[in-house]
DNA sequence: ACCTGAACACCGTTCAAGT
DNA sequence: ACCTGAACACCGTTCAAGT
């Protein structure tokens, strides 16, 4: 009797297996090589199947940088990769080389974050723990906020305008600050602090200033290490 | 008699004459709004003819990056940007912000950029510049050579392993620095440095090394501005 | 020399139809 | 509910043909 023929139904699509073919395309042949048709011959299905789980290509980008930095934010967060660390730059340093080794791994991540109009729900874990350190290491919250500018290069590969709300509507920036309040409280109280700040401007950060802010630090690090020479 | 009939013929295309339009229509909408047709449409030709003119895509890419480039290094090395500065640090410090306006015209400039794998060769000069301001400001080549590192993103908009040469061969190293030697000196010797430094490695920068610098410097800065407070 | 029409292989996406 | 075939409008690019 010979053995039951190989079923050819394969595992049923989800949007999570999509988004995993879509990371393991990207890292071996670029984003170039991410097509929907391409994409949907990794999952042996056809194209449009894929319409079932991502809207369309451009949702498919959109969850393929939430994975991407989902994963950055959870390399960082490895309690291993902080452990044993003593002061705050100590822990955010550990940080921020996990978030590099990741990036390392998905070259096309920054182009990719940096091509999406907003980062990804996935960095707030990330930005609250960092946050966090900060605060209990004795800095201010307006001092955690511009860290979080000055250091989004080295976290996510390039300079991003952050928390620019859709909204400049005060209040609704108030309520939006209240939702994160369960799950993320550093952020919501620096949000709340932000949007005090910023009464009146038009935006909750002040790029400009933040710019300017990481300019100047880096300017007086090296004028630092020019004189000691 | 009637006024001669319009002329319906067009200025020649030329390859200034494609990429200032696609820097105009990415302006306009976007790279995504950036094809062949469309760009051919804006010109009054058809898609082939620009193929006359840039060799393909990539190509017309490349030229971008380095038109936006270029865009970046004129305005930092306009002396306007720069005049009654008297420190070095000023220097710097007004070039980036130049840069930073200039990217605020072309936001799609730091992913674009960012894609491309070498920089493109307009950034010469602006890095020239930067290197004599910093020598004549009393540092060494090795610390302007981790400044420029460090700086990327402020005048790029996005962090980049710059000057990874794609041959590891020492002595078309050196020769390549001797190229560069009649028209940009102190990159010249920059690299000649930085060539020697990294005797029996395997790329002229330590990427790994300058990540670590300039996260230091970050943090380092952000301390004292913890403990001031 | 410079430009173009027609053609090819490949995109993203819609829709009506299958199970 | 989930998947798909056929179709549409659009993409980059080649090539032989025009001027």
């Amino acid at each position: 009797m010979p053995a039951p023929a190989p079923r050819a139904d394969r595992e049923p699509l989800s949007r999570a297996r999509v988004l995993d073919a879509a990371v393991v395309l990207a890292d071996a042949e670029g984003l170039g090589a991410l097509t929907m048709r391409r994409l949907a011959g990794e999952l042996r299905c056809e194209a449009m199947s894929l319409y079932h789980h991502v809207a369309d290509k451009n949702a498919l980008l959109d969850g393929l940088a939430e994975v991407v930095v989902g994963e950055i934010a959870e390399a960082c967060l490895d309690p291993g990769a902080t452990a044993g660390s003593l002061d705050w730059r100590d822990v955010v340093r550990r940080r921020c080389l996990a978030a590099r080794t990741v990036m390392h791994r998905h070259p096309w991540a920054p182009g990719l974050i940096a091509a999406r109009s907003q980062p990804p729900p996935t960095v707030y874990p990330l930005f609250e723990a960092l946050v966090a350190t900060m605060v209990e290491g004795g800095c201010g919250y307006p001092l955690a906020h511009r860290a979080i500018h000055s250091l989004g290069s080295m976290l996510l590969g390039f300079t991003q305008e952050l928390f620019e709300p859709a909204v400049d509507d005060e209040q609704a920036r108030d309520e939006a600050a209240q939702d994160l309040a369960p799950t993320m409280p550093h952020l919501a109280h620096l949000a709340e602090v932000a949007v005090h700040e910023a009464r009146g401007s038009l935006g909750i950060c002040d790029t400009q200033a933040e710019f300017e802010f990481t300019l100047r630090l880096i300017l007086d690090g090296l004028e630092a290490h020019r004189i000691t020479r």
